[in-house]
DNA sequence: TTGTAGGCCCTGAGCCGACAA
DNA sequence: TTGTCGGCTCAGGGCCTACAA
């Protein structure tokens, strides 16, 4: 135990934390959530616990992967679409190979379910896990052949050491020290670090091919080291192929994944029992459980024959790519078993076919319409612009230190994204505290109490005004939209990229950063102060410090070499949409037959939304490219010069690979305050799924808790005109 | 691949056979049947597919040895003894550890079954299997520190190599070759084989300690080398303790038996669907499963408190002890939830406490009274010490070359017992067929073929006037009789033991069985001409050549030096006791309740059984001490001198532990040709179990197939004196 | 006959700096 | 800054015989 860490770490804290989350794994040891997130990589997010989700026993089974023998015929009683109250979340990590999955408890819910409840429970729940659980230093790094060679130990990046690991005596010719990490199993591994060589370079000898041998890793699989905010340093695996060798991969899993599980599903439905499906994360990218109110605002999109859309995948180097093509058929896909399914009912080609592993066949939840389809521009709302100009609406990050205003909101600054090799540090907080930051900005150390204080003003005008007024307002609390719609099991969601580094040297707010978790004693639930965009504290006044916590320079931020790298980007959500809900009470006919899921026709408003809303969004995704978004988005933008398309920095969630950010329906009592927009019209005209009746993604007003009624207000817009 | 095996081998062909007795892995693979019994021990036996059982919850919860939570509460429909149907025994392996594990498939059955399925089911399931499958030579070593040590190999004892490996050059030097053994999983290991060091030894070097790596195995574990008759080696492991290092025992059986399996159980059951029991043979002495005559028969016994009883155990060396106690008490177990079950409801002390671990309740069928109490001598039925001398009912385990009579009872002769540490060779048939017998009688290579007309003789006179006549008669075969009585999964079942070797060295039979077996072209179901005591070819004339082939003399077994060792012992089925069938059509009144077990007054007799029969125990086990039983069983006796309770030699079976060759009742259409004991009288007088009216365990008279409806009233007495 | 120990060889794990990308 | 290489050391795998139980 040579150098060991020196903060005043509260051990087993991230243990507890993780239980109350309801993370553990199978032996009863506490996974670390984040550590968890980490590994799963960078597109999974999970529903949240009391969340409503919709179930699809198709996208299951073809999760499953088990072959389409007789006992996966469909039962009877079972439909395509269930609807889902998500009772627990717990998640795992294979014993054998590290693989994460998770394993959530269903229980399937009548149509009749007050939307109410989930907004309750969810408060609820988050208050018994609004403790900070800050894991602020963390990298990622691809082995390379010589890290994996029995020759030599794991060369360490040397910001990634000097961020993640306690610092060592440089004044000795060879500063060395243990060091030791837990894995998601809680085993600890230790690891001689030593710094050494000319130049001078930080590595892990002793130790090392230990780790490597029993997990079995190989070239190209990737190692991530995090630090957490008590000091304990947790090793997590991200392997770069499924592991398939002698040993059979996730066995523990595909155990409890194997045939008979439709079944089981159909009688827990049948007879209102519980039931448990194991996801893994990275098995296949099937989305067979998705938000209740995304499925639901995949019909406010009319989906028709030479339609083009876009839909975002995760490429191998776990970076998220776009993709476009043209929607070439509608239809069951499979008619016989799954009549009114909309599983992969899209028939699609893509503008870039190389990829051969792309499904031809898509779900309306997993693409976006980008509207150049006989030439519809009406299908853009007006005011698409301006959702981007919302974006800037950059909060502080810096939470108020006893919490009280919304402490339930507290979380989303937990909402991480972590690039590999896309770092992105807000203040360059080296374990010793020392080299805070390279060129910062003198005395900026004594701003954070006035910027503190500054969150604590209604800044909404002066957001509203930033974001161009008009109808669209930002839904600039992603946490809360997240929360809202239930999806909050990955509100500490990190987004790890590899290849390209992202360093804000000299930001402003590093200094305050750093002060104001050193007097809250550690247990601040700030980020960095840059990529901030609209998640951050989110309070009575979701906009606070609005005006003066904007970055004086966006070129502080810096594209560095690919590979290695650490540090959270805050996790905007919905940064650069807006949501708009609109009053939807006529009666638009019992047209839902291809639904299937007709249901939702009966789902009642909450209790303080005093109209049925409808999802809506204003149709700016239908005819913007979304090349950069974030230098509308962000108060910092990533890189002016990027120009393709891969969203690098884009702030982006996905539950069960499926995007949380792009826009989240916020329902709220009625506009109070905001500019609303009341004459937004139905877009949803040459509908290839016709909706039922108040169809809608309906969240319940109260979801955040009565103290933050006020607050949602300013991120939702209702839209009562009726038809 | 030096020195492959040069015999004229089928590849695959053990696969095949395993595959055609339901023997699989979860991969697919096959499981040698073999080896699995090997593996698991020398006193487990599975129930045969087909067969009829008694399963019982309680036992099932303590096999699994999950903590009594709430999900263990036994399910309200859920009766204490479930009869069921064996649909499906299914051998696995844990992946990891190689741990042998059986999967059965059970149905639960109507009262109304009728037991003549059960026999036609086993003819058809036979005639699939009958196939010979031959492993005449196999050895079983414990691992010494040195075997274990990185430092050397693995030390083969010099007749095990004779006997399994190929031969090898002695001309040269140091001769060597490289062996190929496959484990359960199939997975091919390599050894280079050595003969070398002064004095010379067989030595395993190259590839032994990758072996002992992989396996994991440590000083005191056992690995066991099987020489299929095609010259297939096989490789199987034995471990001393339960496998408990870091990685999880048995993760996969684990797994499939955790929590809510009796839940699952109960709705099977209640629903009339099959249900899946995972059953680890050396995880835990339960046994939860017995074979319906089994339980049936317990019935027979009057248990009263004070009765004495004797029991079997299998001791840490595998070797099997006997143990006496005294019954202190009878009651439920558990009177809240499993009110009326018979599981562990006698309460006992043992005679001799000092094992800590041995259980102070005991379920009826587990134990034998010895008949001590109150002075009973009444308990002892008349004709009891007959039961030895039917014990020499040796008859030859020579097949008839074209099993013409019965093909498919020709798989008795596979039923083997291996005792480890206990060598049992009838003729010493080494690798490269050389030195065949050291002492070999001169001239007995032309023996077998008389011996071999021989056993088409009618010699049924002979047995019953060498048993001396009377009411009792024994069951010469064993395999009949197991058959019969459902339990023939195990037909092959091995015994293998540690601690004592005998080896007959100069057997008359050894020449006739070589011959043989050559002239069969390697077909020969055979086994040693030693202790082929009951079992054996059976076939139209069970007890053929016996008068003809009792050994000349029985000093031809030796006892040598424990550890070490190899051959099959033919284990005989009901080698001493006899059976006798008591016609029981009186009523006896509906006093099942306490049983709970009632609905076994609905069985009907057998289609071709004209007379309920009731298997009926002449009480010789009441009385008798046991203690050298093979002195009359066999033809050939084990070890004359031998005076402990151990009983080595002594052939036994068992179902989950439970001996299926001290009795085993056997139905037969009518005693047509054999003397009959039709003044039998029910002994379960004083009983603590009432019996309800016609209890019995039913044996199917067509359960060897019609041809051999004749052979099975020679072995099953059944009487017919109306009560 | 076979378990164990010591001698011996040699592989390869693992630490190091050099060098270059 | 860090990936890879060659050099180096050394533990231990592994083969052998000697000796003794």
């Amino acid at each position: 135990m040579i150098g060991m860490i020196d903060l005043n770490t509260v051990e087993e804290e991230e243990e507890e934390d993780a239980d109350a989350a309801g993370a553990f794994v199978g032996g009863g040891a506490g996974v670390c959530l984040e550590l968890w997130h980490a590994c799963a990589g960078p597109l999974i997010s999970l529903p949240k616990k009391g969340s409503s989700i919709v179930y699809m026993p198709q996208g299951h089974l073809e999760h499953l992967a088990v072959p389409d023998r007789g006992d996966s015929i469909r039962p009877p009683s079972l439909q395509p679409h269930v609807l889902c109250r998500v009772l627990h979340v717990k998640l795992h990590a294979d014993v054998g190979t590290d693989e994460v999955y998770a394993q959530l408890s269903l229980l399937a819910q009548e149509q009749e379910v007050e939307v109410e409840e989930s907004g309750e429970g969810e408060a609820e729940e988050f208050s018994g896990d609004s403790r900070p659980s800050l894991m602020p230093h963390m990298f990622c790094k691809t082995l390379t052949a010589s890290d994996t060679s029995t020759h030599g130990g794991f060369s360490v990046p040397r910001r990634a050491a000097e961020d993640c690991f306690p610092p060592l005596d440089y004044k000795q010719q060879r500063p060395s020290q243990e060091l030791v990490a837990k894995d998601l199993h809680g085993t600890e591994w230790r690891f001689r670090h030593i710094y050494r060589g000319q130049p001078r370079r930080h590595l892990l000898t002793t130790g090392w091919s230990a780790f490597i041998n029993k997990k079995k890793l190989v070239s190209g699989d990737a190692v991530l080291f995090l630090r957490g905010n008590n000091g304990d340093l947790r090793l997590g695996i991200r392997r770069a192929s499924q592991f398939k060798s002698d040993i059979p991969y996730s066995a523990v899993c595909n155990q409890k994944m194997s045939s008979g599980t439709l079944a089981a599903v159909a009688d827990a439905v049948a007879t209102k029992n519980v039931f448990h499906i194991f996801y893994n994360p990275r098995a296949s990218p099937s989305e067979f459980i998705i938000p209740h109110w995304k499925f639901a605002k995949s019909f406010s999109y009319s989906f028709s024959i030479g339609m083009r859309f876009k839909m975002r995948f995760e490429s191998e180097d776990a970076a998220e790519r776009r993709h476009t093509g043209l929607i070439t058929g509608i239809g069951d896909m499979d008619p016989v078993r799954w009549p009114g399914s909309k599983w992969r009912c899209l028939l699609v080609r893509w503008d870039d076919d190389v990829d051969a592993r792309r499904q031809n066949r898509v779900s309306p939840w997993e693409i976006e319409p980008t509207g150049s389809v006989s030439g519809s521009t009406g299908l853009s709302a007006p005011g698409s612009k301006r959702t981007k100009i919302c974006l800037p609406s950059v909060n502080p990050n810096f939470p108020v230190p006893n919490g009280s205003g919304c402490p339930d909101l507290g979380e989303s600054s937990r909402f991480h994204k972590v690039l590999q090799g896309q770092e992105i540090i807000g203040y360059t907080s080296r374990y010793d505290g020392k080299d805070v930051s390279r060129s910062q900005v003198p005395g900026i150390r004594n701003h954070h109490y006035p910027e503190m204080r500054r969150c604590t003003n209604d800044v909404n005008s002066d957001i509203l005004s930033a974001a161009g007024g008009g109808s669209r307002v930002p839904v600039g609390n992603s946490e809360f939209a997240y929360k809202c719609t239930g999806f909050g099991e990955s509100y500490r969601f990190h987004k790890v990229l590899q290849g390209q580094e992202i360093f804000p040297r000299n930001s402003p707010y590093q200094g305050a950063s750093i002060d104001s978790r050193a007097e809250n004693g550690g247990f601040a639930g700030y980020f960095e102060g840059m990529h901030t965009s609209s998640a951050g504290r989110r309070g009575t006044e979701p906009f606070q410090g609005y005006s003066g916590l904007v970055p004086a320079s966006t070129s502080s931020v810096q594209v560095s070499s690919p590979s290695s790298v650490l540090m959270f980007q805050q996790t905007s959500q919905v940064p650069w949409t807006s949501l708009v809900y609109e009053s939807n009470k006529r009666d638009k006919g019992e047209d839902g037959s291809y639904c299937g899921f007709s249901n939702l026709s009966k789902l009642s408003s909450g209790q303080e939304a005093s109209l049925p809303c409808r999802p809506y969004y204003t149709g700016n995704e239908l005819n913007q490219e979304h090349t950069e978004p974030t230098k509308y988005a962000h108060g910092c933008v990533i890189e002016p010069g990027s120009k393709d398309d891969h969203n690098i920095g884009r702030n982006d969630c996905r539950l069960f690979g499926f995007s949380l950010t792009d826009r989240i329906p916020v329902a709220s009592e009625a506009d109070e305050t905001l500019p609303t927009s009341p004459t937004i019209t139905n877009i949803n005209f040459e509908t290839s799924f016709p909706l039922p009746k108040t169809q809608i993604a309906q969240i319940p007003s109260n979801s955040m808790g009565s103290s933050c009624t006020k607050v949602s207000t300013l991120y939702a817009v209702c839209a009562t005109a009726p038809f």
